[in-house]
DNA sequence: CAAAAGAATGTAAGCGCATACAATGTCTGA
DNA sequence: TCAGACATTGTATGCGCTTACATTCTTTTG
């Protein structure tokens, strides 16, 4: 701004005091809701404040209190609906309770969420979301040294370092894996994601495998590929090879691309190949045929994260673990289980 | 923490002095970068940095130099990827330049937005990206008298209040349009986004209207739905009565929820009715039949934002209006152009 | 070799707010 | 009517940092 004009001063609080003829305290006190201030003195505040359009600084406040009603995310991406879901409801009830939320990407780097987690610290947010369990240790160091108050959503696991607030990755597989063998398919293979620092893919491809090993099973073919419909699309095609009867995919976009995939390969789903899904995206439902798979409450988690990080914050304690259910969703990329239930 | 070492002090940049043995004037200009450090002091200032564990206060940064190095992002949803696909971009973008990102999410809700604005404008972000034109009263004249930099991006208009990022949303409906009729559709009907509050779903809609009187025609059927597949398919039965030849959506979601309808009423893609969607999200190329759609710049939206916000920012400047181009991707819901190369 | 110039560091004053504590004012009851 | 209790307001300090200005130390130059 070359007219000058770009720092022209913000009224401050000192100028609604003297607007209003009170001392700065009083003015902190109207702005903070405190009762100790009678009505005449509060509507004269008031007043000086709309009159003078004053806006609080909020990293003075920040300063001054310790405090700075913000939350942190860090994510390993937007450009996955489910994580888009979850930082939508998070924030959504972040705002509720009055805070900000600030939003960092990670794209699934942990050296780099290390950096992000770092960042988040010295914007001073009051509570964090991560994802997963996976971290390095200098992210770990940080938040314990720190004692900034965190989440980590996405995955439950026993023994996990920081509160959980997710589910069972590995469970919810393995429930896909009865679901499959209880419709007669044996010859079983998946397409999973990238699972180097990743315990949520990782647990997943471990919570099949092990299922299967229960059924006397093993995957006749397992293959990783980035999270994306093309290049899942395209790693169907060698995975395909070993003849599997079902492709059990690490998420739906995975799905997606395999279920393309088959159709352009001339295959019948589910009689020639069954395909799993996991997530429950909006389109999974609507595809035809629709997709079997997995419900995951993504804005429940953000919910849920927001809620009781700020609770822990207001209240001065440590945010608790919490293990939220999955969901098989049998849809037509699945024979209907014949015996599904009962079974092992 | 009812043990107390929950405020266990962090290590303040005058321990860092007193541990180097220097002043804090001296340690703040290492962490900036001054240039005026001997080597040695410096070497001692870091040091006692990595020896203290020592993490700079954002907050106090800011208020004594009245800049944040944040940005802020008020968009309608994040439950659309496009939008998502904006935000992560952005944020990729602005991480790059050292700022952070708050974002806040105002549901397609102009009055929530404004007091969002405002919010901004106490979290002392330093440049803001909006969604779109239309704004209340009460926004704008926040935007105005604080001077924040802004930009509104996913649309661009000749006579806009504020910076543009984005493109023509009616141009680009005007090119469907030119397509459609090139084609020898003439029974066209419309199912738009809620045009209310949202000069962008207005811009689409009235793009089409007008280029179609430009071709002498009007719209058979014109409805509004929410931007869910669900809704969408559930409006696209009675738009469907008017018996179009073509259906125009106000973006993909809708087009989706018009092609299941479609497909559910046994209607043949294009023969009997084409759909053409808006946005390109990346399934539309993987239905079958692929959707007709048009190519929206989101990612580079973000990025330029980001880069434009900041460089105004350092160099104490306005943002400008960057207009962008959008294409009409012609696929397998509309019938190849014969001509429509040529065309008015 | 002394003085002037320049480089490196220190001193101290805020940035805008919240809040402990002090100082008033008001009301109660005897 | 007055002491005490309570309600309301003001005073003044500090949150952790940057930065203009002052000071000290080096170097250069005549």
């Amino acid at each position: 701004m070359s007219d000058g004009k770009r720092f022209l001063k913000q009224a401050t609080q000192t100028d609604v005091a003297q607007a209003a003829g009170v001392s700065t305290a009083t003015v902190s006190r109207v702005l903070n809701g405190s009762l100790l201030v009678r009505d005449e003195v509060r509507a004269r505040v008031e007043a000086a404040i709309s009159a003078l359009g004053y806006i609080p600084h909020e990293s003075a406040r920040s300063l001054a209190t310790r405090r700075s009603r913000a939350l942190g995310a860090v994510i390993p991406t937007l450009n996955n609906a489910i994580f888009a879901s979850g930082v939508n409801a998070l924030e959504q009830a972040a705002r509720e309770r009055g805070y900000s939320l600030v939003i960092s990407i990670s794209n699934y780097d942990l050296d780099l969420e290390a950096v992000l987690v770092r960042q988040m610290i010295e914007r001073g947010v009051d509570g964090l979301m991560l994802v997963g369990n996976d971290h390095t240790a200098a992210a770990r160091a940080l938040l314990a040294t720190t004692r900034l108050r965190h989440i980590c959503a996405w995955a439950w696991a026993e023994d996990a370092a920081s509160p959980n607030i997710g589910f069972d990755n590995a469970a919810a597989m393995a429930e896909v894996v009865d679901h499959l063998v209880a419709d007669g398919y044996r010859r079983i293979a998946m397409l999973a994601g990238p699972t180097a620092g990743n315990d949520r893919a990782r647990d997943r491809v471990q919570g099949a495998v092990k299922r299967l090993a229960g059924h006397g099973l093993s995957l006749v073919n397992l293959i990783e590929t980035p999270y994306s419909i093309r290049e899942a699309r395209a790693a169907a095609i060698p995975l395909l090879a070993a003849r599997p009867d079902a492709v059990i995919c690490g998420n739906d976009v995975i799905a997606f691309g395999v279920h393309f995939a088959a159709r352009e390969a001339g295959l019948a789903i589910p009689d020639d190949i069954a395909i799993t899904g996991f997530d429950d995206l909006t389109l999974t439902a609507e595809l035809s045929p629709a997709i079997t798979t997995v419900t995951v409450p993504a804005a429940e988690m953000g919910r849920l994260c927001a809620q009781h990080l700020i609770d822990a914050i207001e209240t001065d304690t440590d945010p608790v673990s919490l293990r939220l259910d999955t969901r098989l969703v049998i849809r037509q990329t699945t024979r209907a289980a014949s015996g599904a239930i009962g079974l092992p």
